[in-house]
DNA sequence: CGAGATAATTGCTACTAGCTATTACTGCAG
DNA sequence: CTGCAGTAATAGCTAGTAGCAATTATCTCG
């Protein structure tokens, strides 16, 4: 398959950036996994805080992804509930001590190098990167992983006065505001790409 | 530091770009860092192919990257020889074997994702990420490791009939035209950022 | 020539990932 | 309600990996 020179240019240029974000978080006593998944779990809906859940989203594995929580858990950043859907299942919660780390998240650090390389025109270096993950992952695995707002089964506002007005219509489970952008695992989007 | 959601975003995606293409790494037998090292020989010039350049193109360490090499030289995708410059030093070189799987980088699979969401018009999104990529590298350490087109030392045309008609002059060496579009450690970008 | 710096490698240690059971629970069929 | 196939999570085992520190060979400068 023939490629071109600047996208190959371009692929390298992620590659070397996501490298040095890296680098940059070795410095905690986190490693790259484990500051994947507390960026997860900051960002997944409650529908969505599972091991499983995580280990799709990360394209990773189940037994890796259990270590993963174990050790963050141990270390005071998660903490470990059980799951009432599903008694054999488990769902994970982000602790103030990880929402202090995220606060100071490495990857906030390519965010301001992004920013100031688009003198805050960030809108279309952003579009062309949504629209390369999604056909990354259209190719890898279809799993897409997007917030409830862009979703098939996503209601919105059947509830006008409530605080919960949206709906989830596969879960049959009223959403909040901040619930519809939130990463859910059963998102399938709304219309085609 | 305030990030705005959107730039926060393109660092959360670019990092999720990283990951799928990691995971398309896993399938051969070789692992990201050794992939990584491929591609940086494969871009090198002739000044630069030495374990300790790498490791600082890598931001890692000697040791490891010293392993790394070994690894591939073990597989047979790389060559190693003493250098003339240095009888400390070794050079490495790209066997067959190595071009054969960097023509399957799995890297060129996020390009050609690229290239389908860009329309073809990669240059916006090509420099945006440049010029992310030039502020991270100049917070985190300074080397660029850019192409000695750019770079300070850089000498255009000076023999005009030649093979060789431009010039280091730093280190005072012939360059051909493949040769001014190679990465060197020496590189220091010619104007101000 | 001698001293200090540098290139590369290797021993050691700690961590990490994947594979493969194993345990516990679900939900369906009869 | 009982058994059974399927799924969630985890632990044992193994292989591979990275970083640090020590070692050897070589360079450079006085």
């Amino acid at each position: 398959m023939p490629v071109s020179p600047e996208a190959l240019e371009a692929a390298h240029l992620i590659d070397r950036l996501e490298r040095l974000a890296r680098s940059g978080e070795q410095s905690g006593r986190l490693n790259p996994a484990q500051w994947d998944a507390l960026r997860y779990l900051a960002r997944a809906n409650r529908f969505s805080r599972t091991p499983a859940a995580l280990a799709d989203y990360l394209a990773s594995t189940r037994g890796t992804v259990s270590r993963t929580l174990a050790s963050l858990e141990y270390k005071g950043y998660v903490s470990r509930g059980p799951s009432a859907r599903d008694g054999r299942s488990v769902e994970f919660a982000l602790t103030p001590k990880a929402e202090h780390a995220l606060a100071r998240d490495p990857l906030r650090i390519v965010a301001t190098d992004i920013e100031q390389a688009t003198d805050g025109n960030v809108a279309k270096l952003l579009d062309g990167l949504r629209r390369t993950l999604r056909n990354s992952i259209a190719r890898n695995n279809g799993r897409a992983f997007g917030a409830c707002l862009s979703c098939w089964h996503f209601r919105v506002r059947v509830r006008l006065s409530s605080r919960t007005p949206h709906h989830c219509g596969l879960l049959d489970e009223p959403l909040s505001e901040a619930d519809s952008r939130t990463i859910c695992v059963e998102q399938e989007p709304a219309a085609a790409a």
